[in-house]
DNA sequence: ATGCCGGGTACGACCCGA
């Protein structure tokens, strides 16, 4: 099974690219960040036509997030517990089943934090406790999941094209960093890195020439479960499709499972 | 390092992103 994360940036402006990428990869299940849309007006009979089940947790401008399946969908969830005033659509999880099972897919839009003098940054940090807490439950059940999406976060110095110009940036300081490894320390694999110790980018700034010059960022991410990554078979970062016209800062990733 | 780029809302100009 192929499983992929992608912060499309606008689903209305990128349902073009998104079509063309989705008949050429045919992965069996896509999760999409930033579909910056309400439900309503989620674009669905395109991506239907292709053969996806479609769950969406949408929110009006900005945020916003989606599943699409090739596989029906046996429960979905919607929001990130812990804080009943949290109005950011940013968390969605769908649940289907294999051979011998089910699988669990938790998609992400992570806060972004900056500025770190902003309300946005506590925000971000207590963000990702409540998300480290759900996901303890998660892992409790001893069950394959896949913890993906735009961690909004830099892992390590070969994550950057230039880490000293990220280092005390929202995505790549102290307090966000520990509350990351307080994340993998609960027994998550960092897909990526089980399977290389290259560097890898999958973002890539608008502005600046930053795709000219290769100035990337690694922060869209797949987090495995022990019954997961025992089943990883490989990662593809699909960052050919940063060329294309009218493209996303971000790049699909996606992960290959023997499941 | 920054919002120079780019989407969204809404139709001028600001919010948001990383």
């Amino acid at each position: 099974m192929r499983i992929a994360t992608w912060n499309i940036n606008g689903i209305k402006a990128r349902l073009p690219i998104l079509l063309q990428w989705l008949r050429e990869t045919k992965p069996d299940i896509v999760v999409l960040q930033e579909i910056k849309s309400v439900d309503e007006n989620f674009p669905r009979l395109e991506i239907e036509d292709l053969g996806y089940n479609i769950e969406t947790h949408g929110q009006k401008g900005w945020n916003g997030v989606a599943i699409l399946s090739l596989h029906p969908f046996d429960e979905v969830h919607r929001g990130l517990p812990g804080d009943d005033s949290d109005e950011q659509s940013r968390l969605i999880e769908g649940v289907f089943s294999v051979e011998g099972g089910a699988i669990r897919v938790c998609n992400i839009y992570l806060p972004n934090g900056n500025p770190v003098d902003s309300e946005k940054f506590p925000y971000k940090l207590g963000w990702m406790d409540r998300l480290t807490s759900f996901v303890e439950g998660r892992l409790a059940l001893e069950e394959p999941f896949i913890l993906l999406g735009d961690f909004n976060l830099i892992p390590a110095p070969i994550d950057a094209h230039n880490p000293e110009a990220w280092w005390g940036d929202a995505l790549y300081r102290p307090e966000s960093l520990a509350r990351f490894r307080a994340l993998t320390h609960l027994g998550l694999t960092d897909a990526l890195r089980a399977v290389t110790d290259q560097p890898a980018y999958t973002f890539w700034d608008f502005q600046a020439g930053a795709w000219r010059r290769n100035a990337g960022i690694r922060i869209d991410h797949l987090l495995l479960s022990p019954q997961a990554a025992d089943r990883l078979d490989g990662v593809t970062i699909h960052q050919d499709v940063r060329g294309w016209d009218k493209t996303s800062d971000h790049v699909p990733v996606e992960g290959d499972f023997a499941f």
